[in-house]
DNA sequence: ATAACAGTTGAATAATTGAGCAATCATCAG
DNA sequence: CTGATGATTGCTCAATTATTCAACTGTTAT
């Protein structure tokens, strides 16, 4: 452990081997922001509903803001970040525009979740 | 659909079969709630990086701050949450803490994430 | 008892964020 | 073209949140 770390922190350190070899085995700084963007998506109760919606069938934005009891804006702005985050994606007909989820992924993040949630 | 619903959201229901079939498979509010607040201990770098941390060996409060170059008082009350959503457990042993994921699915969520974040 | 250290806590601050309003865009019908 | 409707966007307000600082607890060693 060198004399650096121990600058940023205020403390000795106390096994230096154990962060020595989790520091070894650290995905890189870009794989911790991707992965708590990603997380963003899930940790707000509406995003959340909007994605389970959709994981059932693909709505367009006035049926789920009938469904969650919101304007269309707030769950547009919603969608916005749902889209920019590739989770979801879009097909414009006429007038409206359909979403649905752009991922399998969702579908396996939700199982877990409930997995969770559900146990204790 | 009720005339209630068309009242709350500044818009006419285009599918109303789409509306009452996924609102009828709904899980309650409360699922929704956890689900979220779940998923928020994953939507910071710092906690993200703290599980990840742990997912990989135990470790004390001023191992994590030297690895993650972050104050003790930073961690630690980022562990006070990780614990409050059950997803840390501590063990102490004298003056130092050590603290471990409580969850096996802790590593099955970032499985998931690291799945999406990587095919992208 | 005192000093040193690991960790926690509460308050204060700064930054982020979600919702609604109002204005706007886009498409379709008359 | 004009009006109506679905959707998006910019803005503001309120609420939440992550970090730091300082004070404090608890444990160990002298």
């Amino acid at each position: 452990m060198d004399k650096k770390e121990q600058a940023i922190c205020d403390c000795e350190v106390i096994h230096e081997d154990v962060v020595r070899r989790v520091r070894g085995a650290m995905p890189e700084g870009k794989d911790f922001y991707d992965l708590s963007n990603l997380y963003k998506m899930f940790a707000d109760q509406t995003r959340v509903r909007v994605l389970w919606a959709l994981s059932r069938e693909d709505m367009c934005v006035c049926d789920l803001a009938v469904l969650l009891g919101m304007t269309k804006s707030a769950i547009s702005h919603q969608l916005k970040s749902l889209r920019l985050s590739n989770l979801v994606k879009y097909d414009k007909q006429g007038k409206v525009v359909y979403y649905s989820l752009a991922d399998s992924h969702v579908k396996d993040i939700f199982e877990k979740g409930f997995e969770h949630i559900r146990e204790k």
